[in-house]
DNA sequence: ACCCGGAGTGGAACCGGTTCCACTTTTGTA
DNA sequence: TACAAAAGTGGAACCGGTTCCACTCCGGGT
């Protein structure tokens, strides 16, 4: 087991000094005559040298890494944000420091304590809704924070990225309506959750527009984790009059929800037309295909990504960001009109 | 944006010398007054102190973090196990830089370059089959690495974690044959890879106990990448005589397999029995549900820990480990005896 | 009364980079 | 040719921890 080379040894190596071999290693941070910038990166070559991040890191005060805190990496939609962000910040030379909280908030505190020791410049999150004066001291530090997906109304100067909730929502609820359905069934995130509330107000609006009453019990908001979702369909399905169409709005429910569809038997779209916040493939694999809210995954990393690199740079003027980006409807078959519905 | 405390700091305020704080950071590390202890306990609390990772690291010649190379997390299987990864190591106080190679074995010379910048004390990673002497090479400075799910076989000093291929090819092999076929295609791996090859030897041996002769046009090899699993799917069913099994033991390829066979509507398990290397949630989801080979995740996620782990506290001998956990095959209902086959 | 050993403490070197600054050499221009 | 400005260089401080070591106490054994 060998010890890796320092900058001494390169400097020492190339006879010259430790100062000039910095130099090398960072251009623009001074001169260096053109003959021992090359003595020096053959002999970094020969040595196979490389600087030790650590060191780096300290001396500069905050570290080339960013942290990125989501919920779990079993919900294919994060794990794919996931993937598009280390893709991305890969390209710029960043390492990401990967951290999940499991939504709770405990969790969430010591993944933010974890990532100041790291000194990371950055962190892309999102949120559990909890760990507020956290959040805010992460800042005060100078920490860039970006919230994706989701977002904390409390915090005001924090960069957000996320779809349009209200709008997807109200599309999907609308498109159910436009087939004539009456009685549609919503279960979505939390109401503590930004998220949550966006997609029942876009619920909601589709259906003031419709001159349509909203009933309050077809509305289910259920948290992230667990098997809530399949419950609030098993609960749903029993009621004396059964919704017509069901969105799924809570896409880490929407595996769970879609399981208890398959389990109880029921007949899409003929005895329900279903539509779902996720574009996971498997979606299309079902028979029949389902309906979806496809979330621009790479929009959101790509945004995301910039917005934390753009603060590091300071490229950025300082009053937060919101940024929404469109998220696509894909009608497939398993919405039908309700027309249909009642012949069976 | 303030600044964060240093040791010096809390060492001032409390009214004692660095060298205390430190040792009441690090117990064991040497004496201090039980007084003493209190005060500085209390001025760290009132500070909000928290120690540098980067100051740490550089005095230490290492970094309390360890390396996770996967291929891609767009990859359920991969996902899931760095969720388990990621979930096990902070509960060792460890965390994850990820990285991701996309198979390209460039990007991963890259990603073992990073690593070792970082002085990580270990890499759990899914090696692309290539940089040899670069796995060497971090080896030979002290990284612990442990291979999953696929090994090298020129890496002889490599501890490995991976789940018994040979036998679970077998043993799928084994329950179409046992239903009655006689033509099982199998779409597996690279024959670069050693989980590519234990898997075909087994498909082979369960032929031999069978006394089946075993039609080599039958066994496609693809990449792990891209859509080479739909492209072989499509190949199979067109030939003279389509085979009336399939394993598809590629887990990057089930996807994109599966979606192939819906396409083309071939009734399963009428016309074709199915069975997927992959425990993916949605396998049970279609219709019908597809029988899988389970990957047991947990346990290559804590076995791979324990082993850097074990390997950081020098608690494990020289020799190199090769840990091969069961995988359990469940029989749903894309399966079906020949003789139902013939009735089509 | 004397000495020894261990608890407790602080000073200072060290880890491996970056950066400021003083200094020498070259270059350009009047 | 003279002199200011720019290029090039190395020494040393610094980032914030850890650790070695020397030193001061103190109590216990002879």
């Amino acid at each position: 087991m060998k010890k890796a080379p320092t900058i001494r040894d390169v400097a020492a190596s190339a006879g010259v000094s430790v100062s000039v071999v910095s130099r090398v290693l960072n251009p623009d941070s001074g001169p260096v005559a053109p003959a021992k910038r090359q003595d020096v990166l053959r002999v970094i070559d020969e040595l196979g040298y490389r600087p030790r991040a650590a060191a780096r890191e300290l001396s500069a005060g905050h570290a080339l890494t960013i942290g990125l805190v989501v919920t779990d990496l079993s919900n294919p939609f994060f794990a794919r944000l996931a993937d598009r962000i280390v893709w991305e910040a890969r390209s710029h030379g960043i390492q990401v420091v990967l951290m999940t909280t499991q939504e709770d908030p405990h969790l969430e505190a010591d993944s933010l304590d974890t990532l100041l020791d790291r000194s990371v410049s950055g962190v892309i999150a999102t949120p559990t809704g909890g760990n507020i004066e956290k959040w805010a001291r992460l800042q005060d530090l100078g920490v860039n924070v970006v919230f994706v997906d989701r977002t904390i109304d409390e915090l005001a100067n924090v960069d957000v990225v996320s779809i349009e909730n209200f709008d997807s929502a109200k599309r999907s609820t609308q498109h159910l309506i436009g087939l004539g359905h009456t009685r549609i069934a919503l279960v979505t995130g939390p109401l503590s959750t930004s998220t949550g509330r966006a997609r029942i107000n876009g619920y909601r609006a589709a259906h003031e527009e419709a001159s349509l009453a909203v009933d309050p019990l077809l509305i289910r908001d259920v948290p992230f984790r667990g098997d809530s979702g399949g419950d609030a369909v098993g609960s749903l399905l029993s009621m004396p009059q059964p919704p017509t169409g069901l969105i799924v709005a809570n896409t880490a429910q929407v595996q769970s929800s879609v399981r208890r569809l398959v389990q109880v038997g029921i007949r899409i779209p003929d005895e329900l037309s279903v539509i779902v916040f996720d574009d996971n493939p498997w979606t299309e694999l079902m028979s029949p295909p389902l309906s979806v809210i496809r979330q621009p995954l790479d929009m959101l990393a790509v945004h995301s990504l910039e917005l934390v690199l753009g603060r590091m740079q300071g490229k950025l003027s300082a009053d937060p960001r919101l940024i929404e980006v469109k998220a696509d409807f894909l009608a497939r078959n398993s919405c039908a009109p309700l027309a249909q519905t009642a012949i069976h």
